[in-house]
DNA sequence: CCACGTACACCC
DNA sequence: AAACGGGTGTACGTGG
């Protein structure tokens, strides 16, 4: 079976294979790189504004709690007390006010002091008022720090900023971004995702996005053949409420007849499903028990205690619903404890030597690499394959209308395209992403068309 | 002043 | 006993 550029699925490794997968993705990432993506800078400054307003005020409400209260240096004695610094944080919350709360008090890996990141903090928020105050503190901080404050500055003559996309960093075969990164632009908090809300379309424009939608797990599908994920995809069903269903003994026919609005099903959503797509995801990337009881309780700001024995039937049921995908997974550590290597569908190798070590510490690190790769690597190639394709399409249709592609992140894929040809180029776009490499199941993709980030 | 490691936070 | 895959950037602290 030959795919585009004479790229093929291939079960060995083979580099010819992925330079040419590689090869016909390159034309496609110069031009992101070349054309760069419109930047709304008076925007980012009204944000900046805004979280400087906030932090100020919430270092006066701090320092009326705490008084006079120093920061004592081990060797330069007396301080000024200073809420960006975690050595700081550490002395006064945990040495100074003693705070209590429900959950454990940490050491940082080297012992140095206590951790003061926000998931720790979490469980002491009701002990003492300034610790709201501090994680909002250091959210927004992280916020214009990042992003709205550097990205500006980094804007061409025509507000457009141009990523550099990295293709042989990323050991899988991903692309990374940088200078800046537009890969890690903030969604999952209200304001963190104001930020999209500064990536805009041209003038005259909307910007198109396409989307691979669980294309890891439909990897996972096509690669082990494991006949339940088969026919999840094939019916088009939710393969995180199947494995809810399969895990919490329910019918899933009888949960997908419930009223989606109803609190007994947005409950279920919560308790449920919510944990079952953690799972998912955990499996593909080597959970063990520990990290997912560690996971469950930081989700839950300490709130759901599940005890390590609970967390790893949890993962065996997983296992007993899928059972064709631990064996692709046990196939895979297997080869890479033999040939400290492993590969892709395409044939992309990605070497875990430390996978021979006789240090079992060491052995699991490298065979959790090599468990993930399968689903990471061909993932990519399928959105390079489809980078591939719609390179010519968006030469020809550049050459009656403005149509440029912008960035890739991961899974997936932006442009910016004249208005009036913007919903068609969507279609073709849509098309390509999912008949691209096409595997035993269907490979569904998303499509959508806006004016900024935000709104794809 | 610079270089580096650590801790943390953001993304898929 | 046990840190779950792949990335980049920032601030802080230390040491040259």
């Amino acid at each position: 079976m030959c795919l585009f550029g004479g790229v093929r699925y291939i079960d060995s490794p083979c580099p010819a294979n992925v330079w040419r997968l590689d090869a016909g993705a390159l034309p496609m990432i110069s031009s992101m790189q070349i054309n760069g993506i419109r930047l709304d800078c008076p925007f980012l400054h009204s944000l900046t504004s805004r979280i400087l307003s906030r932090q100020s005020e919430i270092v006066s409400l701090v320092s009326s709690h705490i008084g006079a209260y120093q920061y004592s240096h081990p060797s330069h004695g007396l301080t000024p007390f200073s809420i960006g610094s975690r050595d700081h944080l550490s002395q006064l919350l945990f040495e100074h006010l003693q705070i209590q709360g429900h959950g454990p008090i940490e050491k940082t890996p080297t012992g140095k002091r206590y951790v003061v990141s926000e998931d720790s903090l979490a469980p002491f928020k009701c002990s003492h008022p300034i610790v709201p105050l501090i994680i909002e503190w250091h959210s927004i901080d992280k916020l214009r720090t990042t992003y709205t404050e550097p990205l500006p500055r980094l804007v061409d003559s025509d507000s457009r900023i141009h990523t550099h996309f990295n293709v042989t960093v990323a050991a899988t075969g991903r692309l990374s971004s940088s200078s800046p990164n537009l890969q890690n632009i903030p969604i999952r908090t209200p304001l963190g995702r104001e930020v999209r809300r500064a990536f805009i379309a041209s003038p005259g424009c909307y910007l198109v996005s396409g989307d691979e939608s669980q294309i890891e797990m439909r990897w996972a599908a096509h690669g082990s053949r494991d006949p339940i994920m088969i026919e999840v995809f094939n019916r088009g069903e939710d393969i995180h409420a199947k494995t809810a269903c399969g895990v919490f003994g329910r019918d899933y026919n009888d949960v997908m007849s419930w009223d989606q609005n109803s609190e007994k099903f947005k409950r279920w959503k919560k308790e449920e499903r919510a944990p079952s797509k953690n799972l998912g995801f955990g499996v593909l990337y080597g959970l063990t028990a520990e990290g997912l009881q560690r996971n469950i309780l930081t989700e839950s700001e300490g709130e759901i205690y599940w005890p390590v024995e609970k967390c790893q039937t949890f993962i065996n049921q997983f296992f007993t619903m899928y059972p064709a995908l631990r064996e692709l997974m046990e196939t895979q550590y297997r080869r890479a404890r033999r040939y400290g290597m492993v590969w892709d569908a395409f044939g992309r190798v990605r070497l875990v030597p430390e996978a021979k070590s006789c240090h079992r510490k060491i052995s699991n690190e490298g065979e959790r690499k090599a468990g993930n790769h399968y689903e990471q690597s061909s993932a990519q190639g399928t959105v390079k394959l489809a980078m591939a394709q719609m390179s010519p399409v968006v030469e020809d249709i550049a050459k009656s209308y403005k149509c440029l592609s912008l960035l890739q992140i991961h899974d997936q894929l932006i442009f910016d395209v004249d208005k009036r040809i913007a919903e068609e180029f969507s279609m073709i776009l849509q098309g390509e992403l999912e008949h691209a490499s096409p595997l035993v199941v269907p490979t569904l993709s998303s499509r959508d068309i806006a004016e900024t980030w935000v709104d794809l």
